[in-house]
DNA sequence: CATATCCATAAGATAAATCTATGGTTCGAT
DNA sequence: ATCGAACCATAGATTTATCTTATGGATATG
């Protein structure tokens, strides 16, 4: 099987003008080229598609039915090329993006919104699980790009990671928000809304405490910082969150905000991962989305420190 | 759009394998080969379908994507060729045969069993039509082969004549039967089934009787012979027929022959061709058909000519 | 640390496609 | 009839594409 497409596009050209000269023309080769572009396809096919009669060319029945398959295979390649340059375009394909709680709802959709805007042939699933979850589903290789705290490393996920700043929430009508900058000392004895257990973040802010010689107190333990903000807002406690959490306050609380947010010294972060499956190279689409996922972490993580 | 089918080889076997230098020895080609045909293709479709990471590939997803559509492409070419091989070696197509009355019985039915016998996946049509149809039918393209009466000239209608020897039916126990030729003469006076009117062939046989001073007696007029040859066996009357409906005589009245028949002379002829469309040449299947049908239509001109 | 394997590149060799030139045939118009 | 314009096929020259050999760099394997 030694066929080309250009025998095939030869042949389709014969079949649409009805003579070798017109579609030598048509292709913009020499007629003798188009001549013996159909000769050799008759030989490899073992069947002669045309009568040469009197000088010049008859379809056969059977040059009619190849014609049917020619046209089927060449549509269909040109499709595939058409879509492959759609692709390479990054106007089409496929994005499975999973998400911790904190980046599900504003931060992610706000950044699929942006980066589809343009690609209506892209599909995207956007989930949002816990970091642990996403870990499994990205290692697992069932997701393409996913956003968790740092995971333990492992070979099965390609990681880049980010130290966000945690920084200090608060109601805009606390005396502590004239400060700038927050820091264990004024909160010492205060309430606050933590994460739970032996969460690297929540060790993390109790050294602070601890080196600061102030006291921890807190009152609120939580999976995550999402929930947090609503008992900040309520006068009950103080929470040193992430700057996600912190960024989707803004963008749902439009009008009549009732927290502020200042930062907070010492640096306490929240490690948080964009994570790829390792071994598979990602694809057009995802290294794209990538990038702006990359920028937004890091404008985030500006945004607060003033 | 410059694509080759080797390119699209090449890729497929490099996704089988995974390497290319694995594919070229799958391909009896050199790795640089593989290399370079893999190469050409990214740079055609505008996108890397492989990364290359640390001296190895890795495919992208895209890669997943193409080569579901290079499947599609390389499979259904292959099976286009094998089905043009099988056309080829006359395995299958289609073939739709219009015969006359004479030759619709057991003729043709038995040249169509002997033809197919072998080809499983040739269809076949077989109609059976008075001459005038099947010269429209024809000349229309509805039909690739008639078989007729000889028509008028037309440029719609390629012909092929064969003009049939007549011979004589009569009931095997007639005096008349010892004899091994017929002549006028011995049928002076006596009744006869003819063709109707202004045929061609009743006039030539009065001609005949008239030139050798013969009675014409004509008491059946038929559209054709075949309903004839009961007339004879009831011995109401002698047949000066066709040969082809003689020699269906022989294919359904297998004991107990009734009627022998004897050449006639001088001879009178019927006038039959093989009609295929004109301006169109015939398939592959179309002219070996013709073929075996040309040589039964002498074979049979020949059997009662002793 | 040596060895084997992988891929890419370059240069030369081989094969394929294309072009130019030509001749034969048919058809239509002088 | 004869001429000219189409048509197609073939042959030889030329360009283009493809393959191979040779080589070097990078990475795994034992």
């Amino acid at each position: 099987m030694n066929l080309s497409f250009k025998q095939l596009q030869a042949f389709r050209e014969v079949m649409r003008t009805g003579s070798i000269s017109e579609a030598a023309r048509a292709l913009n080769r020499t007629q003798p080229a188009v001549s013996s572009l159909i000769t050799t396809l008759e030989a490899e096919l073992g069947i002669d598609l045309f009568e040469r009669n009197r000088g010049r060319l008859i379809k056969k029945p059977e040059a009619q039915f190849f014609l049917e398959e020619t046209e089927a295979i060449l549509e269909r390649l040109n499709h595939c090329t058409k879509t492959m340059k759609e692709i390479a375009d990054l106007k089409e394909g496929r994005l499975r993006i999973a998400c911790m709680p904190a980046s599900s709802q504003f931060m992610m959709p706000r950044l699929v919104a942006d980066f589809v805007r343009d690609k209506p042939q892209v599909k995207v699933s956007l989930m949002m699980r816990a970091s642990a979850i996403i870990e499994e589903w990205i290692a697992s290789q069932q997701f393409d790009i996913g956003l968790a705290e740092t995971p333990a490393p492992s070979g099965a996920i390609k990681t880049e990671t980010f130290e966000l700043a945690c920084i200090c929430a608060l109601r805009s009508d606390d005396p502590l928000a004239e400060k700038s900058i927050i820091t264990p000392k004024d909160l010492s004895g205060r309430p606050l809304a933590t994460l739970q257990e032996d969460h690297p973040n929540l060790l993390a802010t109790q050294a602070a405490f601890k080196s600061a010689g102030a006291q921890f107190n807190a009152r609120f333990e939580l999976r995550n910082f999402q929930p947090a903000l609503k008992l900040v807002e309520e006068g009950l406690c103080y929470c040193i969150c992430d700057p996600m959490t912190a960024s989707s306050y803004y963008e749902y609380q439009l009008q009549e905000q009732a927290l502020c947010f200042r930062p907070f010294a010492p640096e306490v972060h929240l490690s948080v991962a964009i994570l790829q499956p390792a071994h598979r190279p990602a694809s057009e689409l995802s290294s794209a989305f990538i990038d702006i996922l990359r920028a937004d972490l890091l404008a985030i993580n500006q945004q607060f420190q003033t």
